[in-house]
DNA sequence: TTTTTGTATCGAAATATATGTATAATTATA
DNA sequence: TATAATTATACATATATTTCGATACAAAAA
């Protein structure tokens, strides 16, 4: 029941879901099948490397998938049923 | 749609969870309504100062609830749909 | 080939987080 | 009151993360 290494795994996908720009790239790829980093600096107004920066964080541990085409790259959910996790954290903070 | 603020709160909840024991401790908390600081440092295998240092984060960011009881000290979810983040990340660690 | 556009990486500084030991604080019991 | 049991906090050190600017790399267009 208490693998570390499963915990370990776990908290590293989720640390890297956990920033608040990282959130919001979440969000905006629950309702997008997939975005280019130049749609994502430029939606949530970050640098273009902030967001390069945080796109590869969130494709090191198995959040996104990427895909380059031509000169611009896509980035999408690997496991779209992840943005169940920003709606339940919205869910919480609505609760009182 | 891109509030700051909420972002910020959504990811202090998130980062505060994203923890092996952290998530640990969550996962139990799923299962039992409540449990003691004792309880949970002995079932996890950790020093005492340390698992109450893990609960107070998740009690000061929203995750868990407290309650003292004679020498005891409670802890519960605050949000019992919470185990629901455990439960998806489990899901997507063992997809292909 | 040169330029332009899009993306990724590097290095440094600031900030945040984790861990362990010790100790304080709280409550119950002898 | 003195002691024991449970929980919380303080402190130092180590490690990790975030951010920014600069620059490198990749692909397409002029």
């Amino acid at each position: 029941m208490i693998d570390l290494k499963k915990l370990e795994n776990a908290s590293e996908m989720l640390k890297a879901i956990a920033h608040p720009m990282r959130i919001a790239i979440v969000n905006m790829l629950s309702d997008e099948k997939s975005l280019t980093v130049t749609e994502i600096h430029e939606a949530l107004n970050i640098e273009q490397a902030v967001a390069s920066h945080h796109l590869s964080i969130l494709k090191n541990k198995g959040v996104l998938l990427s895909e380059r085409n031509g000169k611009n790259c896509n980035y999408k959910l690997k496991h779209p049923r992840l943005s169940q996790i920003i709606t339940c954290i919205d869910k919480c903070q609505n609760e009182l």
